[in-house]
DNA sequence: GGGCTGCAAGCAAGCGCTTAGTAGATGGGG
DNA sequence: CCCCATCTACTAAGCGCTTGCTTGCAGCCC
């Protein structure tokens, strides 16, 4: 069985591909080069995601890329090195993301609700690719794990930061800054949890947690439809 | 030094066991019998919740409790029994203690409050436990996560219920009932982050949840000690 | 002196990763 | 237009090591 699923691998490889191809539907990984290297990192991904990455072989990987074992060590040294990538390219992109939301409104009602938005509807559509990230970034060595935390942390900044702007200018009633800042930030990773098969779109659930979250922080949700206190 | 260590292992052993005796605060491995199986389980625990179950080797478990690899085997036939029965006293009691608290009061503001209060402390007490069964209870095989989920299962059904039964007494606010139970489910696990060194201890933690998770669900909170400004 | 408890030694399997080598595409010289 | 050197992507085989777990035996407490 094994000769002949490697007689016809070419075949047998594309087949794969095509499977974890849409892996990130927001196609984190489509810029990657070389185009080999990104067979290995989607495959990583959905393998990480599936069984953790401490219980993932590199066998699981190449397979799941339809290669040898050895197929991996032509683009990555390590296997570590797939998780640091990995976790490179979604926190870079979540924290752009989280920049991108606070620019978009001036009052403080505005912004969070934009930042909770855009990190629901990310943790919601990339469940598989978050729930590694948001996992197994500890399996990373000291330096690898520094320069992820550092972006981690910088994200929690920005959502700091917004919190307490917020309390500053009246608009939020909060006790405890850090308290609910470590709250809201829990509750943007829906990725444990989601499944896209459930009642809820990633849009739809990212509504009921700006919700939550306006209502947590003591911010009423102004007028009758939501947009009116977003738009401005 | 191995060979020095090995020596001498009586002293090395009771030296490891203080160690990790109050692995659990609470005490929640102080009925295992026999001892001796309580000496690997706490070993165990701590050695999970460092690395995660599949990074930790039964011999990083035998070193911990001060024993030669095959020490563990005299009272597990496995590394899963270990976390298996880790997860099963843990789940239990978080379970016994759930149910508790919505035995205490009457009206849905006291009893969600206590749920909450109890969670949080439990889950900030016994962080090191806490983190090793909200996280590793996945690697268990089928029949035994089967066992994990159904508890898991129970606790999330007394929430949802105390939700529904708050807003069918129009005592709570909330749009979609699904989603603030498991907002608040998510909220209660403070393990992976609480840090017994940092400026809150469990209870003023607890405090600071409480306030955040009623106002999650429209709820005021009644009586002035804390801040009877909340609806500003 | 018999039953526990625990150890030294070690096994089979599986791990991450390395090596030597090759199929197939590429492209410049004759 | 063909030949062949070159290069890239890949594989078969397997190395050295670690893993979870087993075995056979020894101390020791009742």
């Amino acid at each position: 069985m094994a000769t002949n699923e490697l007689a016809e691998g070419g075949a047998k490889r594309m087949a794969f591909q095509r499977e974890h191809e849409h892996v990130s539907p927001r196609g984190l990984f489509d810029q990657v080069e070389p185009k080999g290297s990104r067979r290995f990192l989607t495959a990583a991904v959905v393998a990480f995601s599936g069984r953790g990455y401490h219980a993932t072989t590199t066998r699981d990987i190449a397979t799941l890329a339809g290669s040898s074992p050895a197929g991996i060590y032509t683009y990555y040294a390590t296997k570590a090195d797939l998780l640091y990538e990995i976790s490179v390219i979604a926190h870079q992109y979540i924290l752009d993301e989280t920049i991108a939301a606070v620019a978009v409104h001036e009052d403080p009602i505005g912004r969070i609700s934009e930042v909770v938005r855009r990190s629901v509807t990310y943790h919601a559509e990339e469940h598989v690719l978050a729930r590694v990230v948001n996992t197994d970034f500890r399996a990373l060595d000291v330096p690898r794990l520094a320069a992820i935390l550092k972006m981690r942390r910088q994200i929690s900044t920005i959502v700091r930061d917004e919190v307490a702007r917020g309390v500053e200018l009246g608009v939020f009633d909060v006790n405890h800054i850090e308290g609910a800042t470590i709250a809201i930030l829990r509750l943007l990773d829906v990725a444990p949890w989601y499944n896209e098969r459930g009642p809820m779109s990633p849009a739809e659930l990212a509504e009921v947690y700006v919700a939550l979250i306006l209502k947590m922080v003591g911010a009423s949700h102004q007028g009758g439809d939501r947009d009116a206190a977003v738009n401005g």
